[in-house]
DNA sequence: TCTTCATAGTTTTTT
DNA sequence: ACTATGAAGA
């Protein structure tokens, strides 16, 4: 294969050997991805069937891209049939073909989050427990814990180490609410998240010819990230891949930031004692950063004690140091660094840059800011499309009638739209439904049989919804996704309802509906390409629950600024880097006590600062608004573990401000670093303090005027009348088009001007 | 049963 | 700021 010549030595030799276990630990930047695709086009050249190979990677994005470069390299029809994707996904469609020998069917139900959580929130209301101590987050959580590490209801009652936790939480019945969720899920055909690992792994244990089936299919197994994976992930590798077998594991140890999610990171450091016989082979050098970003990032992770020891080096051009600018508050943060990219994009384009932060909440301010100077931007992470209330509501109805044991589903949709079936009514079905271990459909659909105590005109209405989704049931088989999704849209009337708003929200659920039955022809045209000429629903439902890609729809190819968490950077890498939010109880995070869990955070700088190829820009603010409050911070204790040489402190001239963060080692360093140096370029609008005073008036200056035309996202658009102050509030007078005249709160109302 | 209003609690990161 | 819950009124 003549691209093998784009490898370096190293990387060629890790692609070349596939005679047994191999480790493969690649430093950032360094082309692991590279040597995984090329090692996957050289197997299928070498005539392995592509079918044989199975390739996991942290997200479906990664997958996509990846299978796209190796397209490219041995064409469409060799790579075809080629298993991959996540642990999530491909464990789900194996458990598909399976289902039946694990006690569930193949139209089995995937619950997300949010449906975990309710049904979690049921349980505790079921066993009567208190919800202020039994909270939905810390269940899931633990219980999630508990799987992900293979611990089933019964050894979690029996875990010595376990209950002694809990106790010491007063969560004395955990194990019986981890125990009855499992069994509601069981009941409901449904199984979360970690069950799709869970239930992978007990097929492979207990049943020996499903196990022998897919290592006969599995001859070869790559896996990228591999320090992220958890306990259950690495026994369903053990199992698929004997000692002896062909297995290929891919990562950093320095880029392990995935623990909270249970992901052990001495699966990678242990990796050589459990396949004795494994090759090793180290990646240092980076090819992506400038010798700056290197050096940068190696001296702040040096910091860490827990790592196998590397030397990363570049031998890019040394290029520009890190800089690190400091800001009033997080709005000034967003000015700034919006106006950087915007005057750094001349002759560039604006795909080159991203903006890193730590929580998903901190991107509203750098929305606010870039759309205000017009630069395109893209959110990855937060809010995806599918998890949009609309959304999730047709894909309800979806799940309810693949799988009508759903009941996440049905509660979902049974009163929306409104359909005259309350809350009290569903008390009852779900309270008769647990007595009688029915699934909610089951009493919906025959509430005199069931026992249900209902009105006539009550069990009506509960008849008529069960028929509906009965009709809709008759031609989940025959009709194709496309048109069953259009079907059920217009006749359950969510289409309807949607229309029918006139609001702003409104109007945007009824896009997002059409979008989403577009989403749906698409799926059903590539599935034609690929030669598959009958998509049902239950195939679509089957990807969109483990997508997370929000992107996928948006499909103009404007040059954009990303905005995304550094969990959401990982594996990604943009020319110019902004990361933002270098504070105390944010970076690290607040919830971060022992030093692992520093040490992860400090893993997760380091990850973000090696997504930079050319600049990196850092940047803390001294105070920011959290929780409807304005909080003081102090600069992140990182800061101090970045060699100033690699890092260029630029700060306005402004006497340093009174409060809080005095105790900072951070005041103590900034005085023994060298004055502040003006910079290549000089920022339109400077990072300087600006007096409260001065700061007032800007608001005051940039609010509405007599005659100004606005919008309102409920009353729409509207005329100014007048703007003025009474009983300490200052007021707003609106003649609304369409809504009449109003007075409203100028401090609240959130209006745009037009 | 539905709508509206007030209050209370909450926030890390994701498959 | 945002959501989720609860009470009161329609």
């Amino acid at each position: 294969m003549n691209e093998l010549n784009e490898l370096n030595e190293a990387q060629r030799e890790a692609v070349e050997y596939n005679d047994g276990p191999l480790l493969i630990v690649a430093g950032a930047g360094s082309g692991k991805t590279r040597v995984l695709t090329y090692k996957i086009a050289y197997l299928l050249h070498e005539g392995v069937p592509a079918n044989q190979i199975l390739a996991l990677t942290f997200t479906n994005k990664a997958a996509r891209e990846m299978k796209e470069r190796i397209v490219k390299l041995v064409g469409e029809s060799r790579a075809r049939y080629l298993w991959m994707g996540t642990f999530h996904s491909v464990c789900a469609k194996i458990l598909r073909h399976e289902a039946d020998k694990l006690g569930f069917t193949h139209d089995f139900s995937i619950y997300d989050t949010a449906d975990s959580k309710s049904a979690l929130k049921q349980i505790v209301k079921d066993l009567q427990l208190d919800d202020k101590l039994y909270k939905t987050n810390t269940l899931l959580g633990r219980i999630s814990a508990a799987k992900n590490a293979l611990i089933g209801p019964q050894e979690y009652a029996l875990n010595a180490d376990i209950t002694k936790q809990d106790r010491y939480d007063r969560l004395y019945q955990m194990a019986e609410v981890y125990d009855l969720y499992t069994t509601r899920l069981r009941e409901a055909n449904a199984m979360d998240f970690d069950d799709l690992l869970v239930n992978t792994c007990r097929l492979l244990k207990e049943h020996p010819q499903a196990l022998e089936y897919y290592r006969q299919i599995f001859q070869y197994v790559l896996i990228d990230e591999y320090q992220d994976t958890n306990y259950a992930q690495y026994v369903i590798v053990r199992l698929l891949a004997e000692p002896d077998r062909h297995i290929c594991v891919v990562g950093d140890d320095a880029q392990s930031i995935y623990s909270f999610r249970g992901a052990d990171i001495r699966n990678i450091l242990n990796f050589r004692r459990d396949y004795p016989n494994a090759r090793l082979f180290k990646l240092e050098r980076n090819y992506r950063s400038t010798q700056n970003i290197v050096l940068a990032a190696n001296s702040l992770i040096a910091h860490n004690r827990n790592r196998i020891p590397k030397d990363i080096y570049s031998e890019n051009a040394s290029g520009e140091r890190l800089t690190l600018t400091s800001y009033m508050s997080d709005r000034d943060e967003a000015i700034g660094t919006a106006a950087d990219i915007q005057r750094r994009s001349k002759g560039r384009s604006y795909d080159d840059f991203a903006v890193l932060y730590r929580t998903n909440a901190q991107s509203r301010a750098f929305e606010n800011e870039l759309r205000r100077l017009g630069v395109p931007y893209r959110i990855y992470g937060s809010t995806s499309f599918y998890q949009r209330k609309e959304i999730k509501d047709a894909t309800a109805y979806f799940r309810l009638t693949a799988n009508p044991r759903d009941n996440e589903a049905l509660v979902r949709v049974i009163n929306f739209p409104a359909r005259g079936i309350g809350s009290t009514t569903m008390l009852h079905v779900a309270q008769c439904a647990a007595e009688k271990h029915l699934p909610f459909f089951d009493v919906v659909k025959d509430p005199a049989g069931a026992g249900l105590e209902a009105g006539a005109a009550t069990q009506n209405k509960l008849r008529a919804f069960a028929a509906m989704i009965e009709q809709f049931a008759q031609d989940i088989d025959t009709l194709d996704a496309y048109t069953f999704a259009e079907k059920v849209l217009l006749r359950s009337g969510i289409m309807t309802a949607a229309a029918a708003d006139r609001s702003a929200e409104g109007v945007d659920r009824k896009q997002n509906l059409e979008e989403l039955l577009a989403g749906i022809h698409d799926f059903v045209d590539r599935r034609l390409q690929e030669g598959i000429d009958f998509t049902p629903i239950q195939d679509f439902l089957a990807e969109v629950s483990l997508l997370t890609d929000q992107d996928e729809h948006t499909d103009d190819h404007t040059p954009r600024v990303t905005l995304l968490t550094v969990h959401a950077a990982k594996g990604l890498e943009f020319k110019q880097v902004y990361i933002a939010g270098l504070e105390e109880n944010l970076f690290p995070s607040q919830m971060c006590k022992s030093e692992t869990e520093i040490e992860e955070e400090r893993r997760l700088l380091y990850v973000a600062i090696t997504r930079a190829m050319e600049r990196c820009t850092i940047s803390y603010a001294r105070q920011r608004f959290r929780n409807g409050a304005v909080n003081f911070s102090s600069p992140s204790r990182f800061l101090n573990d970045i060699d100033r040489r690699f890092m260029l402190i630029e700060e306005a001239a402004a006497p340093a401000p009174s409060f809080g963060w005095r105790n900072s080692t951070w005041a103590d360093e900034r005085r023994s670093t060298p004055p502040y140096t003006p910079a290549a370029y000089e920022p339109a609008q400077p990072a300087r303090m600006r007096p409260v005073a001065e700061a007032a008036k800007v608001v005051a200056d940039s609010s509405f005027r007599s005659g100004d035309r606005v919008t309102h996202r409920v009353f729409g658009d509207g005329t100014v009348k007048r703007v003025y102050r009474e009983n300490d509030n200052d007021k707003i007078d609106i003649s609304f088009d369409k809504s009449g005249d109003k007075t409203l709160l100028l401090a609240y109302a959130k209006l745009t001007a037009i």
